[in-house]
DNA sequence: CAACAAATTTTTCGCGCGTAAAATTTAGAG
DNA sequence: CTCTAAATTTTACGCGCGAAAAATTTGTTG
């Protein structure tokens, strides 16, 4: 193998005694041409260094194989884990991922947004800001390319996928409530509409036990829940405004800002004798169990919604099972046992 | 506004009435054109929905304003977060941005670096996997495009950005035999040169005062430290094998699990009297100061990292201070001082 | 060996834009 | 109004490849 560096595919046709459009079939599906030429051409391959123009391919394929990913926050651990799978999934497939993040904020989504429907990509897996989103903008994104909206549920696109709040909120409720003191709950600043469906849950699986909701709305409208937990613990704590020892937090990461103001102010957190409260997350994060006391909260299964936003997107694209409605599915979560409650 | 949409440049400058390669020009550079072209430009630029193909404009370009940033493990805060903030430079600098992760493993670095190169970005920031790297197969990306090395110290690239340990290490030794037992160095698994630097500048400094280097190897290889830091920990403090009661783990992430390994044996925490074990970090990862207790460590200057690489790299490209040899940046760390040691 | 379909090659065109050179217009100074 | 340099337009070409149609070769079947 001579590693020699080959430019184009007119070269490599030279070289190899393959005519281009031969050549251009093959690296669109290897399996589309003669499997003696297939061979041919691997082995021209072994010797020559080539790989197609990447912008020449996309400008003139009807449909490219890029798969765009937008996420509202990359840098939380929810999200970073979930893009992992998916861009696995998406290689696996012989797609090509391309990740955007919002960084939290709404011109950032749009102007993703509008950079990745220029690259005219094949489709799209969307969890948008949620409240912070221009909905237009989105909308238009998903009129213009096949986009299966996950994790935040706008009403757009073709299809969402995502964890069913209203069974993973009860489950855990009921749970608190059996072993203990009905729970409040520690709203997370309603940045998507996840947060409102947290709360209408946790409010009906009360009333349906017999107890009286407490919700505790926190300032705050970005995503730095941790310490937004914190701080607003420490606050809560000082003044006594916990109306009950049981915390039920609308996601993990505020549980952990929840947890290191009960650790600031001397609480013991967990359901052993001597606990002074219990704390309680959703999501089951990455970091959920090396908290301390490890974190009780209700597991999203990440691979599953991976898995299925990526099936349905591919169906789309193929325009295989494409349901009439727009199809929402939703997985249920599991109840974590940990230590903090 | 009509908000019609427009293909082709060709059509807005039928459209607009100025030609087509003037419109070029305005959206290489606006202010390559006479100010009332520019004018006009942007007066049409609102009537019409229009953005130049990035497909056809990068094949075309000799130079793309295309930035790569590849970082071996996106799901790390560290990169996470490092992340976050150069991409945010590069689109204010003008650049786009395109992130890879590599998700801990060879194979995907490979795989990235190649696409990466496919994409003939105009420079590239990358943070290798270090031991884990095809150190060819980077160096033959490095010698193809301008390439700024950082966070993990290949001999590649150049120039270098990063953390100076041999500054960083020794505050945080002689901090904590300042104030209690001199520290163990409990490693993370030797994924990159950091690990290496770590440990050597723990123990010159620990010599430099007159005590034994105390290291505790770990097994695995793998970028799951939270849990290597557990599981190893419990192990430990269970065999009574820890040979301080001062840990300084090599990164905060381990330092994590080792504070998790600390609660499940009910050991406390901290530099208070009634506290067991003292522990210690490094990096101050976005999360450290939610831990309980909140983490002792070292803070890398993510900011400064992050911007110091950016203007390396466009002094590169431009061909502005181009250094004669590779150039290597270290930033040094500060002491952040909370409640675990 | 004839016959036929599949695979391949040949030929030709087009994608949307960058770029260079030559021709023309514009703006500002005198 | 004239002159000049800068800006712009015109013209022409090329980038590397996808795609379609027609011509040719290949492999398989009877």
């Amino acid at each position: 193998m001579s590693g020699k560096k080959i430019k184009t595919m007119e070269e490599l046709s030279q070289l190899s005694g393959i005519s281009r459009p031969t050549l251009s079939k093959y690296f669109q599906d290897p399996k589309s041409v003669r499997e003696s030429t297939k061979e041919r051409v691997e082995t021209a391959l072994e010797e020559y260094d080539y790989r197609p123009n990447i912008f020449a391919v996309n400008q003139n394929r009807k449909l490219t194989r890029t798969i765009g990913i937008l996420v509202p926050y990359l840098a939380d651990p929810f999200f970073a884990e979930i893009v992992r799978m998916i861009e696995r999934q998406c290689i696996d497939a012989g797609y090509w991922p391309i990740v955007f993040s919002a960084h939290g904020e709404k011109e950032m989504e749009n102007n993703a947004l509008s950079t990745l429907e220029s690259l005219r990509p094949a489709g799209a897996l969307v969890a948008p800001l949620g409240r912070g989103s221009d909905i237009d903008v989105v909308q238009r994104f998903a009129d213009a390319v096949p986009t299966v909206v996950f994790d935040s549920n706008v009403p757009v696109g073709q299809a969402f996928v995502g964890s069913d709040n209203f069974q993973s909120i009860p489950l855990i409720v009921d749970y608190l409530c059996r072993t203990g003191e009905p729970p409040c709950f520690f709203e997370m600043p309603p940045v998507n509409p996840n947060a409102n469906k947290r709360r209408e849950a946790y409010c009906l699986a009360m009333e349906r036990l017999g107890h009286d909701p407490m919700v505790i709305q926190v300032a705050g409208s970005d995503w730095g829940f941790e310490r937004i937990g914190l701080e607003e613990g420490v606050r809560l704590i000082d003044s006594r405004g916990l109306p009950s020892n049981t915390v039920l937090c609308s996601n993990d990461r505020l549980a952990i800002g929840l947890l290191a103001a009960a650790y600031e102010k001397g609480l013991r957190v967990g359901h052993g004798p001597g606990c002074a409260m219990r704390i309680a997350g959703h999501d089951d994060h990455p970091w959920a169990q090396f908290t301390c006391p490890p974190l009780t909260t209700v597991s999203q299964d990440y691979k599953a919604i991976a898995r299925r936003s990526l099936s349905v997107l591919f169906d789309i694209i193929k325009g295989e099972n494409v349901p009439d409605e727009r199809e929402e599915t939703l997985f249920e979560g599991k109840l974590v046992l940990r230590a903090s409650a």
